[in-house]
DNA sequence: TGTACATCAGTGAACGCGCGTTCACTGATGTAC
DNA sequence: TGTACATCAGTGAACGCGCGTTCACTGATGTAC
């Protein structure tokens, strides 16, 4: 699975400038559009070293990919580690967690192309969906966790989770197309509030039950 | 607004088979990696015919889109108009409204490509905005009369739309990546029953009204 | 209806550039003694 | 620590192809009389 044999210091540095780099262009042309070319270029190497490093622009762009969307599922496990913050009721909660995961378009552009080129793939199509269970299993103990603190018990976990997923994708997506409309995020903030009423319960004897309708 | 001179027969016909040889090769090869005489020999024309017709690949990609999802805006309209098939519960009027915007591979991959492309450019991002609103906008009678079928009433249409399109882009993601999954298209109507019964109210003296909690 | 002419619409050749890919090479890094 | 050698890792030149873009052209379509 793993590489057998570990990857001198140059060579970690070479790939993680090319990686950076090859973010940086994919973001800005689309991936379709990118060239090796470009991406050397923004790493400031000549071609050869991305042969020497990688066999295709496919290759490099799941290398990409895995390391932004571990980092993301990395940040999550952090979040969980740290203090929660105090919050009064379900909205709040809900709004520390969309604020722990932001829109980012950059990301989010890189994110969806490379989601619709790897539908074409089954190898990669299997990538993706295992990814995406990582960092669902990651998201879920905080949201458990906060959502204790605001008096709701968790009633259909299996539920949950896929439901605030499709949830903040499809939401994403229409922030990032009307940015500068309040009331889209509203109602963001609103879908995220409606499920998770509907898919806990409160818990008896917790002060903040009382949010609950 | 609208040019000013009609297109020739021969002129609309060129152009049709551009757009629909362009829908193919866009699917097949993604939108970045397309170029004008893939297109072309798609079409069975030389490129001097495609520069003939458009500027640019941009400017054919937003003519074919803007296309389909006119199409698509006038088959939920017409299905509006056509008679409504009987529905016994939510979870049927849902599973119809379902069938009418299926769950399409190519064209998901197809619009994700232009949406990540059109947050690149404002005047493109509005356009795409416009057209997401023309299909709430068509799709929304759909549903009121749907809902009314089974004891249902809006109580905030302004809320159901985004809500419902948000539902359908997250969880589409979700059915394309794991196409064999029946739990995750399951969980898919569960999440639009879930919206649809928060956001309505049961009709009084309506026979179907015991179906709502 | 026929003829002569004008415009339209797509052809196909030509040009050149950017890029993918390869590879002999060289400086950098590691190893043995 | 020094020397000699081996391997590593990126360089940069070279080759050639595919494609974008242009444009003089020709057959198709339209118009005037």
């Amino acid at each position: 699975m793993s590489q057998p044999t570990a990857l001198s210091p140059r060579r970690q540095q070479t790939r993680q400038r090319l990686l950076d780099g090859a973010l940086t262009v994919f973001a800005r042309e689309g991936f379709g559009r990118s060239t090796v070319e470009q991406v050397c270029a923004q790493a400031g190497f000549t071609r050869g070293a991305f042969y020497s490093n990688f066999t295709s622009l496919d290759e490099l762009f799941l290398a990409i990919w895995e390391q932004k969307s571990e980092a993301m599922r990395g940040a999550l496990a952090a979040a969980l580690e740290a203090d929660l913050p105090p919050v009064k009721d379900l909205r709040e909660a809900v709004e520390h967690v969309l604020a722990l995961v932001p829109v980012d378009d950059e990301w989010f552009r890189v994110t969806a192309e490379f989601t619709a080129h790897a539908l074409r793939t089954p190898a990669l199509r299997r990538v993706v969906a295992a990814r995406e269970e990582g960092i669902e299993a990651a998201l879920m103990p905080l949201i458990t966790a906060l959502l204790a603190r605001v008096g709701l018990r968790v009633t259909d976990p299996d539920a949950l989770g896929p439901a605030l997923v499709a949830a903040h994708d499809g939401t994403s997506v229409q922030c990032l197309v009307a940015p500068d409309d309040k009331a889209v995020r509203r109602r963001r903030t609103d879908l995220f509030v409606l499920i998770v009423t509907s898919l806990t319960e409160p818990v008896s004897n917790h002060p903040a039950t009382k949010e609950h309708p």
